[in-house]
DNA sequence: TGTACATCAGTGAACGCGCGTTCACTGATGTAC
DNA sequence: TGTACATCAGTGAACGCGCGTTCACTGATGTAC
């Protein structure tokens, strides 16, 4: 049985009954949904849909719509480390000074950078959902982890107060969110390019100091 | 006639077939309703039914559901304008470096008790809407107005470099309102009252370092 | 001062929508013998 | 290697919900004369 599937314009096909990785599929186009509409996009009939499924078979990968969500939240987040890591793949990887300092501003950058650029996803990420948020792992890939290597740096390196260190991660984090926040959901939305980059640029410069100075 | 209305628990009564001030009813209500579930819980029918009225008599005041949704935004910034301008109001106004320190901070403080106390308030404010967002008018009594107002007293104090002036108010803004937003809908809520007073602390150390240092 | 009547501000019923979810079902798959 | 059958993963129809919105209406108000 040929079934017709409309995914981003393409059309695709499914050749069997059974669709061989539904849950995986439902995930993904949960995560374009919330692409383009945010997480009050990600509903089970339109991820169904978009699957090319009747929503009664999301059922059998998702307890509920929660479920779902949580999943894609879940891979929104996964998207925005990816994004990170692979923006910190460029900067210089050396201990001092100069480098450190480079280190903590590209985590500022690719994390800014991520949620101009995909809105959408990066709302979903930080949506408010059930699951409790996994502890923060310092040394893994996550968004988290990166910003607290990148201020060990900073101590490493002899630009922080080791007694400075504590709870720095969660101020930086939150100057850094909120500065994504105000720009693609809030009253800075519609700033041009490069009254973006300027601002981007006085937050970032306002958080290094206020890091390293004091 | 004699209708019977619902708020909060408390029934009152309406003794006249017109309402007399509808439209107030009506924003009220849903400033009500936004208090407790924040900007999504902000229909035409349960402001309606809140203000004891069908929905139909909605549209004689707002033309769509986007009307009433703007104008209980409106509501809740300036529930948000009220409530900083009475905590501005607690600090003292001289113009040496220690208050005009004390009057940066309090607006910080004032931004981010308001976001904590009344959650569903400060979001719906930050909705984003189809009204342009009323243009900065430094010295009047707006949050922004008020955090421009500090800034300046900062450069007349000698605390921070002229140079440093553009764009700090953005900066700022940005990192007390990434605050208020993981600490009440994002990873950072359910903090003990101990911790959330440790991150704000920290927070704003690290913004008024950042924006006098360098 | 009284009254006819236009206008204003409500009511009540209904519409179509997309949503989450459940039910009984059926086609496809894989495994025991 | 072939087949009976349990199990798995879908379908299709339907439910109730709250929503925004529209329609024809009616009670209340206020104003011209």
């Amino acid at each position: 049985m040929f079934t017709h599937v409309n995914i981003l314009g393409v059309s695709l096909s499914r050749t069997s009954y059974h669709h061989g990785d539904l849950r995986n599929a439902l995930i993904e186009a949960g995560a374009e949904l919330a692409e383009s509409g945010g997480p009050a996009a990600v509903t089970i009939r339109a991820a169904a849909a978009k699957a090319g499924v009747t929503p009664t078979a999301a059922y059998r990968h998702f307890a509920d719509h929660a479920a779902l969500l949580d999943a894609v939240r879940d891979q929104a987040m996964n998207r925005l480390s990816s994004a990170m890591g692979r923006y910190m793949r460029t900067v210089p990887k050396g201990d001092d000074a100069q480098d450190a300092m480079a280190r903590l501003r590209a985590t500022g950058r690719g994390y800014i950078q991520f949620a101009v650029s995909e809105p959408g996803l990066f709302h979903t990420a930080f949506t408010t959902g059930t699951k409790k948020m996994q502890p923060p792992r310092p040394g893994t890939p996550s968004p988290f982890g990166m910003l607290n290597d990148a201020l060990d740096g900073l101590v490493a390196a002899g630009l922080m107060h080791e007694r400075d260190r504590p709870l720095a991660e969660l101020a930086a984090w939150s100057a850094v969110h909120g500065l994504a926040v105000l720009l693609t959901e809030g009253p800075l939305r519609g700033l041009s390019r490069r009254e973006r980059d300027a601002v981007i640029d006085r937050s970032l410069t306002m958080i290094e100091r206020g890091l390293t100075g004091g």
